[in-house]
DNA sequence: ATAAGCCCTGACAACGTTGTCTGCCTGGTC
DNA sequence: GACCAGGCAGACAACGTTGTCAGGGCTTAT
């Protein structure tokens, strides 16, 4: 900036009024500079800027995984959201791991991310704290963060999609209807668990549950164990698009009942067609994102809890009759 | 930094000292200043520390779009290698535009990205020569850069792969095999119609050849002019993830040999499993990252062109014979 | 002709770090 | 007891930008 100011005879500052599009330059002068920036392929220093300004022009992003397809459509939702409101996006899977994510967290605020969003894989948000008093805002999506903390969510009905999908099962005249799920402490888990719960009621069997790490081993065994029973399963609920994958796979072409949480790609060209309860991803991440930037606009209502409406797809696997 | 200084009785410098871990400190004030930053709850800024270092520990990834299984496993593998050097990912989607490509990159070099990672959308990359005289290493992968401009890439084996498969059709008796895929601008769209145009040889026949955006509509249209011949196609080879999954659809259950480039979740589910030329985009990432960061390490030989394999999985869809 | 006002430009400090250099103080040695 | 070495701490400048304020020239009105 120094080289195009001594380049264009002028001083530092009207090449930083230039560049930054502030009035009061004379055109022609103006010109000058920008010739002079164009023959030395001059590009600002943000880094600089960002440290005078305060203003970093970012947005944290942390999930899972990338490599989901639910988060990575998730991620790019946010990732149109920022771009257009003129910022950037760093982002960080936190493969499930409260360090991870907690690592994640705290490199993006040292670098004065403006904003966060965020999947969490802790249950324990204390942390952020302080971050939170010194006023960068931050937006929960898919889950909630852990107790103590209240801040602006965006969350799925997990509860009353998995209601409507039990109850679904139950009026093709399942009774009993598996559960196949992610480890109870994870929010999504629990909440698709508690709604499995209520619609099945009295028919409720802790035997016909199994809430475990996605391995097509674990799942394979779990569902050999509820075979065996003596009253087994004639119906699968799965927890979500990695478990509804992986049940299909360990079934290996038993022909059963199943209605999965998430819609996924191809759902519809297998035989059947998986029945699924589908949410939006992309939905989910853009009002998160949309949400994070009215509070940087300058929104200080009190935190809000949004729950995004799911839907129940048929498409023939939640039709299936139980056999006999 | 002041503050915690001042409340540790220090100078400003000991507590620099302090927080990079620099040796001269005597252990008593060392844990002085560490209880400071704790109850007043530091974090140093980033941006300060980056002005005055010249390296921002951060690296740039622009790919197509990460919503894509393809680009999201890519980008999954980047971000492992990034965070495991110490850095952070900044990443940007190009929607296969020209235009935005260049913004992502120049926004990625304004914030002064220690490196990039990209997938071109657009041919011309020559507005890329400021950047690399100055330094900044860069690795394509997927696609090459267009002409003039010689960098690290990292692709795959797209005319060996495709010639395999189109062998593989032929071995099952497939004579009349159509091509179904983006448009010929795209790198790995041209190579793989050279592969196909290889293998085939003198049966080639251009009326069996679509390229065009991949939308269902269009693919079903280009495939019922084909299937409208006195000599229509008796196997299909689809040149990408997206066109394999567009085609089954658009084939509407109608049995037909098929091999598409790209494995895809469930290709095995499938009725019947859905042969694939695989690619590895984790691997793919994984070398690119690996690449850049041995530059950033100062490897300064000249550029590295590296071609991964791929490899021909047969589920059944390629060893369909003809029809009759 | 002088004063007022406006438009444009420039000097300077500050943002929060880190690299360099200097200096103090302690402890050991002759 | 004096000197030296080495470990530790601090002062200061610099990174590249932007906000503040002051000033110079030109126009316009009195």
């Amino acid at each position: 900036m120094k080289d195009v100011a001594s380049a264009a005879g002028v001083a530092l500052k009207t090449v930083s009024r230039v560049v930054n599009g502030e009035p009061g330059v004379h055109p022609a002068t103006a010109e000058r500079v920008r010739a002079a920036i164009e023959r030395l392929g001059y590009s600002r220093n943000e880094s600089a800027a960002v440290l005078r300004r305060g203003r970093t022009a970012t947005v944290g992003l942390v999930i899972e995984d990338v490599a989901d397809p639910f988060y990575s459509g998730l991620s790019r939702a946010v990732e149109d959201v920022v771009i257009e409101h003129g910022c950037l996006l760093l982002s960080g899977s936190s493969s499930e791991e409260p360090l991870r994510e907690r690592e994640l967290v705290e490199t993006f605020c040292a670098r004065r991310v403006d904003g966060l969003i965020m999947v969490p894989a802790g249950e324990d948000h204390t942390y952020l704290r302080p971050e939170l008093e010194a006023g960068t805002p931050m937006v929960f999506a898919d889950r909630p963060p852990g107790a103590g903390i209240d801040v602006d969510t965006v969350l799925a009905d997990n509860l009353g999609g998995t209601e409507e999908a039990i109850r679904h099962l139950m009026g093709h005249g399942h009774r009993r209807i598996a559960f196949l799920g992610d480890a109870p402490g994870i929010f999504t888990a629990a909440e698709r668990l508690n709604g499995y719960r209520q619609a099945l009621g009295g028919l409720f069997d802790e035997r016909l549950v199994s809430m475990r790490p996605p391995s097509l081993e674990g799942v394979r065994a779990d569902l050999a164990r509820m075979f065996a029973l003596d009253d087994p399963p004639s119906a699968l609920f799965t927890g979500n698009g990695r478990y509804t994958v992986t049940a299909l796979r360990a079934l290996a072409g038993r022909r059963m009942a199943l209605v999965g949480f998430d819609d996924f790609e191809l759902a519809d060209l297998l035989t059947p067609g998986v029945s699924v309860v589908a949410q939006d991803p992309a939905w989910m991440g853009r009002v998160a994102a949309e949400l994070l930037f009215r509070r940087l606009r300058g929104d200080a209502g009190p935190p809000e809890h949004i729950e995004l409406p799911v839907r129940l797809i048929a498409r023939g696997s939640g039709e299936l009759p139980p056999p006999g």
